[in-house]
RNA sequence: GGGCACGUAGCUCAGUCCGGAAAGAGCGUCGGACUUCUAAUCCGACGGUCGUGGGUUCAAAUCCCAUCGUGCCCGCCA
């Protein structure tokens, strides 16, 4: 309603411009602050005032007599107030609003019909996922929701580096030493289990003997080379060990919850011959250099070249990806990537590079994040420093225990709570507290991991707007009815109105957030949901004797538990229906 | 050295892209509210040179320049 609200507000004030000759080309429509009762308002009257040769007061008051709001369905009316104009809803903007956000599926957006992949966490499939990386998979996952949401057809795809060092010195790793040379793992899962043999061949190459360490880089080498050239034992044997790993991995993110559609391995672009027909394009480009027995390509913007092919012949890491993003492009309308800020400088090499094999680049969308960091410096999977996402999610499960247990003993209410309700909210707030608090800020923002900081149950937290949704379904339970005729004309205290008015907001907040790939405005708006209902329910009895009144706030119950469903799916934390 | 991010209340953050109404929350501190649809809630008080200095503008947390602090990056690694 809000979006319909706006294009009529700046449609009226077109025409009211028009009328008095003035300038249609920026129309300042923006939302008043706080305070002020209006949906809209518009700051035009400042920058006419010259123009007009008028006082801005005086300008916006002649604005606000030429609006005509005959024909408009929600705009009702506008009023100058001092330099600003602000504009007011009609009825029928509350009316429609309450009826459409009944619905179910409320906030979703009409299908635009592009294809959009989004690739997130891609890490090295080395062993557990751990903290500094979690923001990676909340935040790719967060805006795979938010743009399916929005009504675009998604696919989660996580890019497994099967082709580079890293995972040949895993498979090495793996197939040279003894289990009994190895530590207990920290968990019975495979990801655990095989990081002992990856962190146990690391130590060996920085601390073994020179020949023992050159006979280990040979075979390390061989792998690499014997996946360049097609090799299916090198293919078999690398798979082995990335395969099992990764699935231990999945195990840990499916509990975020953070699913994919496709694993999609860097090893298939140099099996298929994609990279080496990209190879043949890049070197006839004319910015394509051959130096120091490398092929390089010249790009201006950067201080140096980009190598594509290695003087052994091999390809890069950045080639493999260059021929990958060609086939997203191919396969989807839209591309988007979450990485960690130090890919940064590589990810624009790569938009350079695709830019100049003549690919459309605007249909490549880079999200960055910064890692979250160990008060006492940075987490590794290699040198074992670090908290892993299990332990936080075991660590956040087990404290939201605590607190439905603390809780039922001291709150004077006739809970009938069974084992596994208790379980259920101890999951679904533990996780989701966790979930929100990396979604709902900026991914720009560095983070410094704290336990209780990251493990708050109160305000401004995924509790906080859980709650808001337990209690809706807990109204909506006690009215043991649902309501026919509804008449919103009843819903006319300010408290009302408000949450109205917020409810109208959420398919705006949806469609700016995902065009901006940007969930934490979904986060923000969350709390301001919320604040706005729990005034509601303060002061608005809901469940009483007049029975018009109790249907037209059940309806707006309703519409207000389908806002907060919806809003919290977006964000992939779970709404439980009691806590 | 160069590039890119970040710097808003004691702490954690919205707001910055697209300049507009007296800078918003939460935590913490202090004081209040459960015979009521769930108190993981609500109400009130205290708390701010929006890193600093210039500039543009009728108007700057927001745009520009400079500067300081922090982080990341500048491999024939990924």
């Amino acid at each position: 309603m809000f979006l319909s609200l706006r294009a009529e507000t700046e449609d009226a004030v077109s025409a009211a411009l028009s009328a008095l000759s003035l300038p249609t080309t920026d129309l300042s429509i923006e939302e008043p602050p706080e305070g002020v009762d209006a949906i809209l308002a518009s700051s035009i009257a400042f920058r006419l005032a010259s123009e007009a040769g008028n006082a801005p007061g005086e300008v916006a008051a002649d604005l606000a007599n030429a609006i005509d709001v005959e024909g408009y369905t929600f705009l009702a009316s506008a009023s100058a107030q001092g330099p600003y104009v602000n504009f007011h809803a009609s009825e029928d903007y509350y009316e429609e609003t309450l009826e459409t956000a009944r619905n179910e599926s409320y906030g979703r957006l009409e299908p635009t019909g592009r294809e959009i992949v989004v690739e997130h966490t891609s890490a090295n499939p080395t062993g557990p996922v751990h903290v500094g990386r979690a923001r990676n998979p909340i935040i790719g996952d967060s805006i795979a929701r938010l743009l399916d949401f929005a009504g675009n057809e998604v696919d989660r795809h996580y890019y497994v580096n099967d082709a580079g060092r890293q995972m040949a010195v895993f498979t090495w790793a793996y197939e040279t030493f003894e289990e009994s040379e190895l530590p207990e793992p920290a968990r019975e899962k495979a990801d655990y289990d095989l990081v002992r043999y990856y962190r146990k061949g690391n130590r060996f190459l920085e601390e073994g003997s020179e020949r023992e360490i050159e006979e280990a880089e040979t075979e390390i080498r061989s792998i690499m080379q014997g996946l360049e050239a097609g090799d299916e034992k090198a293919y078999e044997r690398v798979g082995h060990v990335v395969d099992t790993v990764l699935e231990g991995m999945c195990e840990s993110l499916s509990r975020l919850p953070a699913e994919f559609d496709e694993f999609v391995k860097e090893t298939r672009f140099i099996r298929d011959g994609d990279t080496e027909e990209l190879v043949e394009r890049l070197k006839a480009l004319d910015n394509a250099v051959y130096e120091e027995d490398a092929w390089q390509l010249a790009l201006p913007e950067f201080e140096k070249n980009l190598v594509f092919l290695r003087s052994d012949g091999t390809s890069l890491y950045t080639t493999r990806d260059l021929a990958h993003h060609e086939w997203k492009f191919a396969s989807y309308d839209h591309a988007v990537t979450v990485l960690g800020e130090d890919h940064k400088l590589q990810a624009t090499q790569l938009a350079a590079a695709l830019d100049a094999l003549g690919n459309d680049i605007e249909q490549l969308d880079s999200v960055f994040y910064s890692y979250v960091n160990l008060p006492e410096g940075k987490m590794s999977t290699r040198a074992g420093t670090g908290i892993d996402l299990d332990d936080l999610l075991d660590e956040a499960v087990s404290r939201a225990r605590e607190e439905v247990e603390d809780r039922m003993d001291d709150r004077i209410r006739d809970d009938d709570l069974t084992e596994s309700d208790i379980e259920r909210i101890a999951r679904q707030v533990g996780i989701g507290a966790v979930r929100y608090d990396i979604v709902s800020k900026q991914p720009s923002k560095a983070i410094t991991f704290e336990w209780d900081r990251a493990l708050n149950f109160e305000a401004q937290s995924a509790p906080y707007i859980q709650y808001v949704h337990a209690r809706t379904c807990g109204i909506l339970e006690g009215a043991e009815r649902s309501p026919n005729d509804v008449d919103p004309a009843l819903l006319e205290s300010e408290e009302e109105r408000n949450l109205i008015e917020v409810i109208a907001r959420f398919p705006a907040v949806i469609e700016s957030a995902a065009e901006d790939r940007q969930p934490h405005q979904v986060a923000t708006y969350t709390r301001e949901f919320a604040e706005t209902f729990n005034a509601f329910y303060r002061e608005c009895q809901v469940l009483s004797e007049d029975e018009a009144l109790t249907d037209a706030r059940l309806a707006l119950v309703a519409a207000s538990k389908h806002t907060i469903a919806n809003a919290l799916s977006v964000l992939g934390i779970e709404a439980p229906e009691s806590m």
